[in-house]
DNA sequence: CCGGTTTCAATCATCTTTGACTTTTTTTAA
DNA sequence: TTAAAAAAAGTCAAAGATGATTGAAACCGG
């Protein structure tokens, strides 16, 4: 994104366009990318700091130059996702027509999502939170914050549930679940089952649960 | 769980399963009871020999002894799990009886199920075992063996419902992602939500694709 | 051009985990 | 009672991971 670096010297900081800060800041994305990769690829837990310099194509003394320790990376890598996870959902929505099938585009979209290689990365890490404070305390926050997000965007993509927000909720729970449940099953066991048809039941009973004013989209 | 067995010394044969073999038995089973136990409380990837010793309350040499490396605990886990597990489900289907409410009963065993310490245990190995090929074989006869069974037990639960095996399906399908979305996002998340409601709503959404043959139950 | 800074690379000591090996204690069978 | 066998405990070296330290090359402002 920006080319923005956390300085720690006595550097005025407005001073950091240069050529130095940009490939600075490339460099951290390289590495920023390569741990994603490596929690995708072969889990939170192997995720060595060795093997995210061998991912990002660095000496291990460089990256540590760059991140001091694993954990930052660690930080750093949970606020990358959850910014592009962020934008991700916002633009998918924001791309839906208000005259469009909101029901089917929206819940596509969010199949989408929770099929997307960035969720797989955040599921590693919400898993390995369960187990582990000082994770949890890095991701609790972003969870909650798309959470949020999340419900927000819902309520702007369906107005006119809010007159019903008793159904909404349980609209967007049932949804949820289910997505996220599939999503699971897919990326612990093998892929070949019937998703799309419970996908199909379940915008079916999406439809049956909004107020009966609209026509059907 | 003591090793107390009765000693008869004058049958020298049929002791081949005297008192040695049973606190052998014994002590691998405490071995494995610990195993889970660290799976649950530190997760896969932090589940050491040291710490299923210490935890079993053994010294890691006398450990190893009895599992010589920590995949062999890890495949007598598995195998127990695997075991725990199906017994669990029968027992809990088979005290159902005929004429009770099938469809809630079943719903919230099967709610129980997927919350219980068994099933956080195996999600933890599901997880780890996706970035893991040598856990991911270990595993894989028994996630399919349980699917299977799973299946097999819900038809016995629902005789009539083989008549539109179609909406079976869907209902199979639909109730075991919605359970285990939940029980991810309780275990992963807080637990502060508003899990129940959606069972109830599950439960209506079941009742709807049952055959319209019998009253409700 | 130069002093100082930033980036990158390499090496080092420490710690953890693992599995093999050895020793001690307990139990079994002759 | 005693010797073999099994269980339990303790010791060891190898491998891997981490963070710190040192060294070298590229870059910037003056």
């Amino acid at each position: 994104m920006t080319p923005r670096a956390n300085r720690k010297r006595s550097q005025p900081d407005v001073e950091r366009s240069g050529w130095q800060a940009q490939k600075s800041a490339a460099t951290r994305n390289l590495i920023i990318e390569a741990a994603i990769r490596c929690f995708i690829e072969l889990g939170y837990a192997s995720t060595t700091t060795t093997r995210i310099a061998r991912m990002a194509g660095l000496s291990r003394g460089a990256m540590l130059h760059h991140f001091p320790s694993r954990i930052d990376i660690v930080r750093s890598a949970v606020d990358h996702l959850h910014a592009k996870r962020l934008n991700a959902l916002r633009n998918s929505v924001a791309s839906i027509p208000a005259d469009a099938d909101r029901v089917r585009l929206g819940l596509r979209a969010y199949w989408k999502h929770v099929n997307h290689p960035m969720s797989v990365a955040f599921f590693e890490l919400s898993v390995a939170a369960r187990t582990d404070p000082e994770l949890e305390a890095i991701l609790s926050p972003a969870q909650t914050a798309f959470d949020e997000a999340w419900y927000q965007t819902a309520l702007e993509l369906f107005p006119e549930w809010q007159s019903d927000r008793k159904a909404f909720d349980v609209a967007l729970e049932l949804t949820r679940y289910v997505m996220e449940g599939m999503a699971v099953n897919i990326m612990t066991h093998e892929r070949t089952r019937r998703h799309e048809q419970v996908v199909d039941y379940l915008e079916e009973q999406l439809r049956a649960l909004r107020p009966p004013t609209a026509a059907n989209q």
